[in-house]
DNA sequence: TTGTAAATGTTATATTATTACATAATGTTA
DNA sequence: TAACATTATGTAATAATATAACATTTACAA
């Protein structure tokens, strides 16, 4: 079960602004969107999103230096993500594939280490992409 | 098999700085580490690490903004790449696990997209820290 | 109502990465 | 070898991403 977490008023205004977005949104046009909301300060932004992610309402995509809306409805797992980029439109999707989630959060190796998160990120070309 | 590349000059001194480092290396701390060698500026540095990534030479950490020599010697699969993170002191070491890489190489959903590359992080406590 | 944690506001600055332009070295092919 | 293309280098400026430090306010539990 999600906890519920009440969302400040920064961090609300930023998580409706990505959420509404089509794709993944870089900090500073995220900034540039909210500053008529009164946001006018990376730093208040980068707050936000930093709880966002904490809290797995968003998912930063590393590769990009992006922030996505978390598209597992009820997402206790953003400790464990996957997603899909097209390089070449660079649309971005978040994989829920309960097969590889299980694969991914049991594997274990040699060192001893237990990991407790992980991300994965898949690259290629989309099926539009692809038939251009 | 992997197919030779004569590095560069500059290539070369930048890659025996990272292959010789304990642990990923960040880039302005690899232009510091090489300016007595005659690499001045950013640029010079960040030419060189796109190629060495390229051919396989070298990875990027992305959550990092790191970077670390290939650990598997003849690395053909820099397009294949899983690493292990320990989130207290940040010790990075690369993981090749064939049924692992075999798993995530065949991998594919429902989009129809077909992936040529993929990145995968895990992360947690590294035997020494968790013991701490 | 008092204490504490979380969130906000603001300024400055640190860190990471690229654009633009000029030149040189290397490799290929006629 | 000359001509061409490709790759690499040098340099300056600047863009893009992210954090430090400090002051204040809000939310909420004891």
């Amino acid at each position: 079960m999600q906890k519920e977490h009440n969302l400040s008023k920064n961090q609300k205004i930023i998580f409706d602004l990505i959420d509404k977005s089509r794709g993944p949104m870089k900090a500073y046009s995220i900034l540039f969107n909210v500053q008529k909301k009164g946001i006018k300060a990376p730093l208040q932004v980068y707050r936000a999103l930093d709880k966002l992610v904490e809290i797995g309402k968003i998912h930063k995509i590393e590769s990009r230096n992006a922030f996505i809306a978390c598209q597992n409805s009820s997402c206790q797992v953003s400790k464990a993500t996957v997603f899909s980029i097209c390089e070449s439109c660079e649309n971005v999707s978040e994989i829920s594939n309960s097969k590889l989630s299980k694969y991914l959060s049991n594997f274990s190796d040699s060192s001893g280490m237990k990991y407790s998160k992980y991300n994965l990120e898949f690259f290629g070309l989309c099926k539009k992409c692809k038939s251009k």
